[in-house]
DNA sequence: GTGGTCTAGACCACG
DNA sequence: GTGGTCTAGACCACT
């Protein structure tokens, strides 16, 4: 497990901290039934209030990513693996659906939409 | 000039007002030269607070899209058109990257993220 | 006589109008009895207000640059000259006070200070 | 630091708390990573809203020289000393560039005008 | 008429 | 505690 957030971001804290166990399930880095640090200690490592890890965690076990049992600790529940590749893949969808929309404000037909993503494709 | 807003979005108001005003210099319904409504019409039309729209003019003129002159009011610069075209190219190449890091993320292929953006294209 | 004005200047209007009759004076391109054009003709040959122009008349008036006497229009003024030489010395001298300021701020020496003017005025 | 703000001046407070911040961050008053006090703590201090505080604190931003984080504060940004000092010597040269063009219409040579700097610079 | 500055409040999000 | 957004007024300067 990998956090890393950034007090620049504009990005909350509590929501940079969401991200990254959520990307951290959909890379298999953390996998059904793993425990996650407890919110003080994450708190301690990360320099945060632990409101802040607090309310990170509220969030993913809102969402089904976590599971948190009073005196054992919080665990990656079992939907989470699903549940964080139908996040990707909407967001995926929803980027494409973004870009689309500007080609057409822009008056790109869509073999001129695609060879941008050909060419961006290939330069990353 | 069409601007919409919505009290109910997250985006804030004035944030509405200015990509409503980017848009319409991209679609070329506002040129260079023109006038835009007063900030006190323009509040009055909206129903917000002078101080909103007013809020909303200081932008576009901090990011060169129009000037503001005491006492004349607020035109469409010069530079506008390209400023506004070149920030919706980027916002599009910067969605179609978007898409990109997530497909890899997910392992999909180059041409399942084309059939992806083939489907969506056809959809809307 | 040249009087030039920009919209898009932060400085209004008048006060650009009232500059360049001083500048004229000082220059001797306005001397002592010159007749001013009227305030309605000034106000065509520029494009702006009658009241803009009515304006800046006045302040030169109440500066003492001009005589305005109903009927006839405005005159340069004889003490016109000395006037205007003497607030443009203590303009220069401001700018020389700013100047030694910023550089004590800067912790500049008075020799660096005179060897920028020194560059500064080879340059232009 | 130390902020003295005039009601009676015609320079705008919200410009006043600018320049003021601008100058000790050139004298080292403030350094990087500092801690600016909070807009509502400055605004009590110097008994003026909330808003003008805000908007001398939302221009410094802008121009770079503080970065600020919602619920954590204002901080005095990296690049501030380097722009702060790039920003007086500009002006500096300004001012001199200034007194070096109205030497000129006055007719002064250069020794003239390095003779009234003289003067001005043993008087303050 | 226009914008520029300022006030004295309010509610919300973040830590 | 912090800043972010918004309101409903006010007075002034410029055209």
């Amino acid at each position: 497990m990998n956090i890393i957030i950034s007090n620049s971001s504009d990005t909350p804290i509590y929501s940079q901290i969401v991200q990254c166990i959520q990307r951290d399930i959909v890379n298999g880095v953390l996998s059904e039934g793993d425990v996650l640090p407890s919110i003080r200690t994450l708190a301690k490592e990360l320099s945060v209030s632990v409101i802040t890890t607090k309310k990170a965690y509220e969030i993913l076990e809102g969402q089904g990513y976590i599971e948190t049992h009073q005196g054992k600790g919080s665990f990656v529940s079992k939907k989470s693996v699903t549940l964080a590749r139908e996040h990707r893949i909407s967001a995926m969808e929803q980027s494409l659906l973004d870009a689309i929309d500007v080609s057409r404000e822009l008056g790109l037909s869509y073999s001129e939409l695609t060879n941008i993503l050909d060419t961006l494709y290939k330069e990353v």
